[in-house]
DNA sequence: GAGACGTGGAG
DNA sequence: TCTCCAAGTCT
């Protein structure tokens, strides 16, 4: 069969990797950081960690993890949770997907696998939000076997080790990596076998300046050997976020503020935030939001531009002009899409950071023009 | 395979 | 300011 022809690696050898796993084990057990999720075994916190992981930093995560814990200590108790309490719980961590997704699979688990995350690979594939690089996590970690577990820091780690020049954005050279990978794990010791790679890879051999000389297996690594471990991995370099105009609107009534609920697909996908809309760039912000919102029977007795503030996703840039206006009347029957929130009821909303900027703005004026009301009066 | 999908930190 | 990234998955 005509298979996608790879760079040629030389097969390790049976010392080469004793010698390895020594080393790096030896490293390992010395440096591994205290990390919350690793106090136990226990597969539903390694399954919540991993997800959190998922392209986001380890300071970002603990914070996040330890308040989640708190609030769902089992499967169940996500099981049965409130969506939205989900997703509050989520709020500010991004890829909210992942919070949906790890309470459907929660429910998964509870309905056909009695409470118990299953222990098969094909099984715990089958669940939302479980990859390939999440299920080999899982499945080492908690319940110790042996299967590849690759991920950003694997791939660049081994990359290095074996000078492979491979895009390593690429599916398949993903897929060579677990191979070679599997051909590395120890009997005894695949979790942390595992989680020694990843330690490395965001302790010492980091992206832009490696620490080699401290390295635990410098000796094992062929990049090291030829000088050119900053050459490596090979990564295609992503497109910059587009620039994306929007109007969002600080509109008010009686001490309440109008939020709208965002589509279920998509950019923010079931979160609240304000009435928002794309412009085409010429348009009049203000005239743009005011017709959408009088289409809603909503119309105002003032408003008035509040300024802009920018919000970088990971493939869009949205640039919003914010506008104020206080609203006549709410009497007119809207739809499941929009509600008239109180003020200081607002936090029990999971809103995304874009939105807590543009009522940052928001509030920043408004308290500024009931400053100069306060002194008038 | 390529693009969608968030956010914050570092250099 | 800008670029790259951080324990990826889904469509």
């Amino acid at each position: 069969m005509a298979r996608k022809k790879h760079q040629p690696i030389q097969p390790p050898g049976k010392e080469w990797i004793r010698s390895l796993q020594n080393h790096l084990l030896g490293w390992y057990d010395e440096v591994k950081r205290d990390l919350p999720w690793r106090k136990d075994q226990d597969p539903y916190k390694i399954w919540v960690s991993e997800i959190m992981l998922q392209q986001t930093r380890v300071d970002t995560v603990i914070p996040y993890y330890l308040r989640f814990m708190e609030k769902f200590p089992t499967v169940r108790d996500l099981a049965e949770a409130d969506e939205d309490d989900v997703i509050k719980a989520w709020e500010g961590l991004g890829y909210y997907s992942r919070a949906r997704n790890l309470q459907a699979a929660a429910k998964e688990v509870c309905e056909r696998h009695g409470g118990v995350v299953p222990r098969d690979p094909a099984s715990i594939s089958r669940l939302k939000g479980i990859g390939p690089y999440t299920a080999g996590a899982i499945l080492s970690i908690a319940y110790n076997l042996r299967v590849p577990a690759v991920d950003g820091n694997v791939m660049r780690v081994m990359s290095r080790w074996f000078v492979l020049k491979e895009d390593v954005t690429k599916v398949s050279t993903r897929r060579l990596l677990e191979e070679l990978d599997l051909a590395l794990i120890p009997e005894d010791r695949p979790g942390d076998f595992n989680q020694a790679l990843m330690e490395l890879g965001a302790l010492v051999c980091t992206p832009i300046h490696p620490a080699c000389d401290s390295c635990p297996v410098r000796q094992e690594c062929k990049a090291r050997a030829l000088g050119i471990q900053h050459e490596l991995p090979v990564k295609k370099k992503a497109k910059p976020p587009a620039p994306v105009p929007m109007v969002v609107g600080w509109i008010r009534n009686h001490g309440r503020v109008l939020l709208e609920r965002r589509p279920e697909e998509g950019l923010l996908a079931g979160m609240w935030g304000l009435p928002s809309l794309e412009r085409e760039g010429a348009e009049n912000p203000v005239g743009l939001l005011t017709n959408r919102l009088s289409s809603l029977g909503i119309h105002l007795a003032s408003e008035t531009l509040l300024g802009e503030v920018e919000h970088v996703f990971s493939h869009r840039r949205w640039q919003v002009t914010v506008i104020e206006g206080e609203a006549i009347s709410t009497e007119s029957s809207l739809s499941d899409a929009f509600r008239w929130v109180k003020e200081d009821e607002l936090e029990a909303y999971a809103f995304p950071k874009v939105y807590h900027k543009a009522m940052r703005l928001a509030q920043q004026k408004t308290d500024k023009e009931a400053a100069v009301q306060g002194r008038l009066f």
